[in-house]
DNA sequence: GTCTATATCCAGATAGAC
DNA sequence: GTCTATCTGGATATAGAC
């Protein structure tokens, strides 16, 4: 039968990621503190030991929910059949949800929070987001690490500006579809160069 | 005549900026503290403020000192007067400068300590170092905005990668000439697309 | 210029009553 | 499961003696 108090436990454990998802927002992922996440659910600081180990395992939880909420929007996508467009719509995807919002993206896909790692089971999820990306290039003939490299670098690029030197505008990713264009173009292997 | 005295104070300020770059490469730029740096110098954190009005204002000389040093290499370059070859040399440099010291590429051209902006004086070398970039590609006809931000991005992604996912490796500046054909095949006006 | 002493505030984490 | 109380340690910064 269902276990009342458990159902209650996860659904106080989600009530406070999301506090937590807030407060990060607003201060940055290495600006999170016990005390603000507390009185944000009417709580104590020490009261949250109740439903996590220790900050790390906090952040540890945001991570898998990013990654989580990211493999969900590359499930739920209809991708054309044509690979080259189905690849483009990928990247598009990616840059929309890193660009989103900073502080995921810093939490996932930057190292900034001293001591922090990921558990495995949490950056395996990470994992399997770029296990999508390097099957979109596959689908091209792109099998090369380089190609996957680039790609990758390209994305970042954009993104890390953006979120640096335009955080409320859009300067760098709407550069998206050209930066797109650069790289297929390099990378095509029909027209490869040297 | 010579102020000795001045010449000392300036003598120990310098000193104390050294070993904020050391803390600093060692713990992150948001991990520096006055107490240790303190103790690096034989001093009470206090007596710090003795040299520098606050902790901001350590950041801000280290930024100022960080500006400097790629400045005066930037000078100290002999840069092809093919203007194309010149563009490869400047962006390797940079690429060069970027992955070379993670915490003063934070430092320089990340946001990531919290509250600390530089002052106007020292913004001014950064903007000056990247005049630098903006003249190499004036002088291939690229005078677009969208030119020196796709150079910039891809400039960061490659850095902002390595430094995330291979931080003692050379897995992305290694192609940095693979992608600077990439970025100049693309912007080149001759054989403009789209 | 450097020290001691101190102010003020914050952090993460644990013990034990209820 | 939540609380009070507490531990331990950290931070930046100021006042004033020497």
């Amino acid at each position: 039968m269902r276990d009342r108090r458990s159902e209650r436990n996860a659904a106080t454990r989600a009530e406070i990621l999301e506090a937590a998802w807030a407060l990060v927002r607003e201060e940055g992922p290495a600006g999170l503190s016990l005390r603000d996440l507390g009185r944000r659910v009417g709580m104590r600081a020490q009261s949250l030991y109740s439903y996590f180990d220790s900050k790390h395992a906090i952040y540890d939880a945001l991570f898998a929910q990013g990654c989580r909420e990211l493999l969900d929007r590359l499930a739920a996508a209809r991708f054309s059949d044509d690979p080259a467009e189905a690849l483009r719509q990928g990247l598009r995807l990616w840059v929309a949800f890193a660009s989103e919002d900073p502080a995921r993206y810093q939490l996932l896909f930057q190292r900034t929070i001293p001591g922090f790692e990921p558990s495995p089971q949490s950056y395996a999820l990470a994992v399997e987001a770029l296990d999508g990306a390097k099957a979109q290039l596959a689908a091209l003939g792109l099998t090369e690490p380089r190609h996957l490299d680039l790609t990758t670098a390209v994305v970042a690029g954009l993104v890390a500006q953006q979120h640096a030197n335009d955080p409320t505008g859009d300067r760098w990713i709407r550069l998206v579809d050209e930066a797109i264009d650069m790289l297929m173009d390099h990378l095509k292997p029909r027209r490869r160069r040297r």
